[in-house]
DNA sequence: GGACAGGTGCGGT
DNA sequence: ACCGCACCTGTC
């Protein structure tokens, strides 16, 4: 078992399946920060601060049952990497990002946020969430609902930082209800995603985002920037990025999702700094 | 100062 | 269906 859930905490047993820096800096997710004890993140209106220990992880939370989900706590990542390391690509970024997690993440929250983050930097984006939630949320510090954001209008989003994806933002709104996007789970794949690039402001790379983090697809490889550098690295050069999101699919089929992580993580480490 | 960021929408072929 | 281009704005 990889976690025990204690009073006001959730104490993480194995630290080669988990760990908080893979799993928040390895490019899912923007609600959270670096702090001087550890790190503390925080999705919709939830709060938790995750502080390293010698042997464990502590968890502290409020809502233990929440970030079990949240953390994906119950799956085994152990056999996903076997599987994935008899791809010999693989080797050195599972070995990079050993504690990689994929979260599950609200769908509405991922639909606004990977909008923001098209074209964009980590540091912008989370400046406009932050911006978002400071103006729009009664504590200040949860996640905008649906209705918060109904009310604003597309210069108020400019306002935010979000420049021309303001557009974008307003129209989406008017599109879908998280209820509406909530009931796309039902769809299989394919459909869901042909769903998605319908809405304004998402194409396939913010489509196969949403698929992978808000709806724990893993059958789709998002194929942005960094995943193109690294598939051009490894591969013979293409320049679509349908055509490489297609080649990978077809190399690690059902584990696509982890796979991209991985890699992604791996790909930017380099980059970065 | 320009190139680049976790791309998308749009109009023209 | 497949290009080519414009687009906010902070950072390097």
């Amino acid at each position: 078992m990889l976690y025990t859930v204690e009073k006001n905490y959730i104490k993480i047993l194995d630290k080669t399946e988990f760990n908080i820096e893979h799993i928040l800096e390895c490019g899912q997710v923007f609600c959270y920060e670096k702090t001087k004890e550890g790190y503390v993140v925080f999705p919709k209106d939830k709060f938790a601060k995750v502080i390293e220990e010698e042997d464990c992880y502590k968890i502290y939370t409020e809502d233990p049952e929440f970030f079990v989900q949240y953390f994906d706590l119950d799956r085994s990542y152990k056999e996903i990497k076997e599987k994935l390391l008899k791809n010999k690509i693989m080797a050195e970024p599972i070995k990079f990002g050993y504690g990689i997690r994929i979260l599950k993440q609200d769908i509405f929250e991922t639909l606004i946020s990977f909008i923001i983050s098209a074209n964009n930097n980590i540091k912008r984006i989370k400046l406009i969430l932050n911006n978002l939630r400071t103006n729009l949320s009664k504590d200040k510090k949860s996640f905008p609902t649906y209705q918060e954001l109904l009310t604003c209008d597309e210069n108020f989003f400019k306002t935010m930082g979000s420049g021309y994806r303001a557009g974008y933002l307003y129209r989406v709104l008017r599109q879908i209800t998280p209820e509406i996007l909530q009931s796309y789970a039902l769809l299989p794949t394919g459909e869901l995603r042909e769903k998605l690039i319908s809405l304004s402001g998402v194409g396939p790379k913010v489509a196969d985002c949403i698929l992978l983090f808000g709806f724990n697809r893993f059958d789709v490889f998002p194929v942005d920037t960094w995943i193109q550098k690294m598939y051009n690295s490894f591969f013979p050069p293409l320049e679509k990025r349908k055509t490489i999101s297609l080649n990978l699919v077809k190399q690690f089929g059902e584990l696509s999702g982890f796979a991209q992580q991985y890699l992604f993580y791996y790909q930017r480490s380099f980059v970065k700094n």
